[in-house]
DNA sequence: TATTGGCGGATTGTCGACAATCTTCTCTAT
DNA sequence: ATAGAGAAGATTGTCGACAATCCGCCAATA
């Protein structure tokens, strides 16, 4: 039996808040623009407010969150130009990503994200669209991994929170996530190491995907007011 | 005169502290691996010790400073690996900002560019190490503006600092930071909106300092022991 | 009835104090 | 003389309390 983690359960570390907060971005669970008041974040992850405090800080480092003075963190809300900025740069990191993944990923990477295409796919035929979501963010994660840039890696996992919270303001309610077969594609142009293809087909897939949204900045709110003549 | 702002300074917004400390360490002035205690760093900016903790959790998300569990902030040291991958990293975000910089760039960036080769250039030749690495890295941020992609561009910012201190790593002393005709050049190409040119000579020229770098992992030293069981 | 002003509760920002850990110096024993 | 144990000092991590600010509600007035 367990003498050290008794049932007062410890508090989780820093980067696992984190993770669970994208996560729920990613997954459309906390919506753009909501309100993150402390208190509650503190119950949820039962930790102290420091705690919290601090991973506010790095969320909003990594453009998921927006702190307000004195008014406390929402989750980002990004405009028109800064949606489109965030899918121009994934495209420019995508796509050295799938030209370093063509030449060095290994044939159990290579079946895992078939699997995951695969998946995507049957979720989206049955209509879960949360699950579909999910493993479409997955795939375009492992392959980072799979690419053996951590550098690369880690600003798309930034760009691929960022773009979920762009789907849910400005996606029309037709819009999939990803249209699978995209990815079923991709994974075939890897697997016979043809980097230009895959390059060019993961441009296609993140054009085709911005496309299907109507990202226009939405008229001015009363609360827009506010903003002209803050500061 | 001033009611407001008397002679009691106010502390600077984290912000400042940050842009700071990012700029000490392009201009080599913070060698990599330096111990950052907090007591100094609250003299230094005379702010509060949680203003200063803030700000080191931020440079730590940006990869400049490296934080150790009970042992405090030390400016980041990266590894073979890591350097390479800043570098990959820098040519895709590079390439995609120069294609877009190509099509959209003004008279009066470009003519800003041109004056700070120019001076880098003049500066290289009088042998003003510190400011021809300043003009350097500030010739790429000024470019990624000219972009008009906040994202791509702060993801620039954090690779020049870690650039910076790649550099300061593996440079041996003949390094030349930047080729300053490298950066003549590329005005060029983009006064002619020549894109794939520009794209190109970027990717020479990123390449061209990777190079002259001898990048690869020392024999662990005494305190990597230290780090290695560490936890 | 709609707008303005003000009050109370709630939330955020900041500071200081204390506990935990690490580093360094000293002393001792082999 | 060198290695190791131990204590003192310094540095970091965390918590709680207090001040400052904001939000929602209610009344008052035009």
């Amino acid at each position: 039996m367990a003498l050290i983690d008794d049932d007062l359960r410890q508090p989780p570390p820093d980067a696992a808040i984190v993770d669970r907060v994208v996560g729920a971005v990613m997954e459309q669970k906390l919506a753009a623009g909501a309100k993150l008041p402390e208190a509650p974040l503190c119950e949820a992850f039962d930790c102290s407010r420091s705690q919290i405090r601090r991973v506010l800080i790095v969320l909003a480092e990594r453009g998921v969150v927006a702190l307000h003075q004195n008014r406390g963190a929402f989750v980002a809300s990004p405009g028109a130009e800064e949606a489109r900025n965030v899918f121009a740069a994934r495209r420019a990191v995508e796509r050295a990503i799938v030209l370093a993944a063509a030449s060095r990923i290994d044939p159990g990477a290579l079946e895992d994200l078939r699997a995951n295409a695969h998946a995507g796919c049957a979720a989206q035929a049955r209509g879960d669209r949360g699950e579909s979501i999910r493993l479409s963010g997955l795939f375009h994660l492992r392959l980072a991994e799979a690419a053996g840039n951590a550098v690369l890696t880690r600003f798309l996992e930034d760009l691929v929170a960022r773009t979920s919270l762009i789907i849910g303001l400005y996606g029309a309610r037709a819009t999939r996530s990803c249209s699978e077969d995209a990815h079923e594609a991709l994974v075939a142009a890897l697997a016979a190491r043809d980097g230009a293809r895959a390059a060019e087909l993961m441009d296609t897939h993140l054009d085709h995907i911005e496309r299907l949204l109507d990202i226009r900045d939405a008229a001015e709110t009363p609360a827009d007011i506010r903003g002209v003549f803050a500061r």
